[in-house]
DNA sequence: CTAGGGTTAG
């Protein structure tokens, strides 16, 4: 009779990956020792511990069930590492409680893979159900079972657990390695203890054992949310002396880390140094470049990983689809949802969140809503962003609907919601709503309100045309108000008429920003509107004075999936002639209709039949003019523009909107409006 | 037995 090859033969052959390693070479082996000796427990099981170590999950359950039950506990031990390894924990604890009602004793190599499936089903009675039998047979010493321990009552922490039965695990351990240091320090940073995580990398040294590459990846995140480049560095220093910085794991933190701290370049660097990527690099890097308003970039980036064959993942669309919602570009997103639609990732609530930002964003309310009903669960960001999408087109009313109604389904408004909700209501007028919320807000959610609820409220009382209120409101902020609080009442100002306040206001933004160039142009437009010459002067004297130039406003539409941008005045698109013809055809019409243009606001020192051509001639006119020859009649006219829509647009808008019977929408920088035969769904609150 | 990347912000 033929012998069996001697254990130890076999093991080498398995341990070395290029031997042994894949399936045909195990199928082979498997085939070889059943010839020689038959379905023997000791040689199915040997057979079984090879597929097993392959991960070759229905062989392995084949041999498994050709065993003479009950099975000896190498057989156990494989089959249930074999679950765990799958993600199959609940087979892999079946199996164990099996193995032990058919009174197989566990030895220590079952324990970690148990463990590591008590910890992925969180399951804490039953996690320490099999602490007590790895104590009761004797193996709760081991190496391997301390480290599993550890990480299951690491995870267990988040679940309000014992907080010290890690640290208690540590110190009863006889020995400890690597992993079991870095286990530790892991669940430190995932229950947020940085101080006790940095403090552990340093005592391992005290015990002889260098930090890793594991080490690393964990302890970086820290300085990538304390936004501290200076301890990044050191680590990332450390780990290029220990050849760790061409480790994908730790590239990606490294990316990630600079990114957080606004050190994009950086990252640029990480990224091009590592000698191969995974999608995980790929991400980190789109990531990067969206997190810090980089779009097109992250966009560049994204095109060249699919260039790189590697296939985009659920965290590549939710870090992307941000780039389409800032870029308001339409057409890229629909293409991405349809991706996402045929990858099945459409449940994913980060992507679900995303998409609603980007149709709203994107002029598509209605789109938005539909994916915000389709999600199974909303989580407080996909209710933020519904709000947001809401408020954003003036749907106040709506927004605040779903704002209360988020709170019935027990999600608490969080900081940015409350951003949300007020902006809904400045948007509407709505005085006596937004103070409740900015009470509720401080008083029963003990939120600290930040600049943007400042902004929302200042900006709400200038609206309303209660400037005062709005001034004094900006005072009392308990910091020094940047110009971005201040810009709004400026404007507010200009609308209601406001000259008196307007110095003030322009005194106190050219306090903090001498180079405001708005500042200049509104004061002057303010007294032109005014008819106080003189001033109106004297304000754009000293613009000039300062050399500071008016940045021409512009507006953008997409046509074909091409984005067209035209600035005030422009003459050099190639269809302007058109464009202009069809201006003057409207004008004709609008005023027919009515129509009469409120040259009052600006540059009075023109003959007043060019400033009519001035303000016909303004970035959104030229824009929509372009639509309505461009696309077919009926379709919706979709513009987008960088700043305000002035007075007198708005109201033309509104009659063009009626002659060519059709719907535009018009963003501009805070919101949208939705002209439709003759109205606008902002009701001229301005 | 231990490690990396994500959505909302007038």
């Amino acid at each position: 009779m033929a012998t069996l090859p001697s254990v130890a033969v076999l093991k080498a052959a398995i341990d070395n990956p290029r031997a042994i390693a894949t399936k045909p070479r195990a199928r082979q082996l498997h085939a070889q020792i059943l010839k020689r000796h038959g379905l023997s427990a000791a040689s199915l099981s040997f057979v079984l511990s090879v597929y097993a170590d392959l991960g070759l999950l229905r062989d392995s359950l084949l041999v498994f069930r050709a065993l003479p039950s009950p099975a000896p506990p190498a057989a156990w031990k494989s089959v249930i590492r074999c679950y765990a390894s799958h993600g199959l924990a609940a087979d892999a604890l079946a199996s164990f409680s099996t193995m032990r009602a058919l009174g197989r004793r566990p030895d220590r190599n079952v324990f970690p893979s148990v463990l590591k499936s008590c910890a992925s089903l969180m399951d804490v009675r039953l996690g320490e159900a099999v602490h007590g039998c790895a104590v009761r047979v004797g193996v709760d010493g081991d190496l391997y079972t301390g480290n599993a321990l550890m990480n299951m009552y690491a995870k267990f922490r988040s679940l309000g657990g014992d907080r010290d039965s890690v640290r208690k695990v540590f110190d009863m351990m006889p020995q400890r390695d690597v992993v079991s240091w870095n286990t530790v320090i892991a669940g430190n940073v995932q229950s947020g203890m940085y101080g006790e995580a940095l403090a552990m990398v340093r005592e391992m040294g005290n015990a002889n054992l260098r930090p890793d590459s594991f080490t690393l990846s964990t302890v970086l995140p820290i300085f990538a949310e304390h936004v501290d480049v200076r301890k990044g560095k050191e680590i990332h220093g450390y780990a290029v002396r220990h050849g760790f910085d061409s480790n994908l794991f730790i590239g990606s933190t490294l990316i990630d880390m600079y990114a957080k701290c606004a050190c994009v370049a950086d990252s640029y660097r990480v990224f091009h140094m590592l000698p191969q990527r995974d999608g995980i690099s790929w991400n980190s890097i789109i990531g990067a470049c969206s997190q810090n308003g980089m779009f097109d970039e992250g966009l560049k980036f994204f095109r060249l990983m699919l260039k790189d064959n590697v296939k985009p993942g659920p965290i590549s669309f939710s870090s992307i689809i941000p780039a389409c919602s800032h870029l308001t570009s339409l057409h890229l997103g629909k293409q991405l949802h349809g991706y996402i639609i045929r990858a099945g990732f459409d449940d994913n609530v980060y992507i679900a969140s995303s998409l609603i930002d980007m149709y709203a964003k994107c002029g598509k309310i209605e789109k938005a809503k539909w994916i915000f009903r389709n999600m199974e669960l909303h989580d407080i960001v996909s209710w933020t962003a519904i709000v947001m999408g809401c408020a954003l087109h003036g749907h106040a009313l709506d927004a605040i609907a779903l704002f209360e109604k988020m709170q019935m389904e027990g999600v608490k408004p969080t900081y940015v919601s409350f951003i949300a909700v007020l902006t809904a209501c400045s948007h509407a007028g709505l005085v006596d709503e937004a103070w409740k919320y900015f009470n509720r807000m401080t008083q029963e959610f003990k939120i600290n309100p930040g600049l943007e609820h400042y902004a929302a409220i200042a900006d709400l009382l200038g609206r309303a045309g209660r400037l005062e209120e709005a001034y004094d409101f900006i005072c009392r902020m308990p910091s020094e108000p940047p110009s971005s609080l201040w810009s709004p009442l400026m404007t507010a100002c200009r609308v209601h008429k406001n000259v008196e306040l307007a110095e003030k206001v322009a005194e106190r933004i050219l306090q903090v920003d001498p180079e405001s160039i708005g500042t200049y142009v509104q004061m002057s437009n303010i007294y032109s509107a005014a008819r106080r010459w003189k001033e109106a002067a004297k304000w754009k004297v000293s613009m000039k004075e300062r050399g500071l130039r008016k940045k021409p406003a512009c507006s953008w539409i997409e046509v074909r999936n091409r984005a067209h941008a035209f600035l005030s005045g422009d003459t050099s698109h190639p269809y302007y002639n058109k464009i202009n013809e069809a201006l003057e055809v409207l004008l004709e019409q609008m005023e027919k209709d009515g129509y009469k243009p409120n040259t009052s606001e600006v540059l009075h020192d023109v003959e007043e039949e060019q400033k009519k051509q001035l303000l016909q001639h303004h970035s959104e006119r030229l824009a929509i003019a372009f639509g309505i020859i461009s696309t077919p009649p009926g379709t919706e006219i979709r513009i987008i523009k960088n700043i305000r829509v002035c007075t007198d647009c708005h109201e033309a808008i509104k009659f063009i909107s009626k002659i060519v019977g059709r719907e535009i929408i018009v963003r501009d920088n805070s919101r949208f409006h939705h002209f439709k035969d003759g109205k606008c769904s902002c009701g001229d609150y301005w």
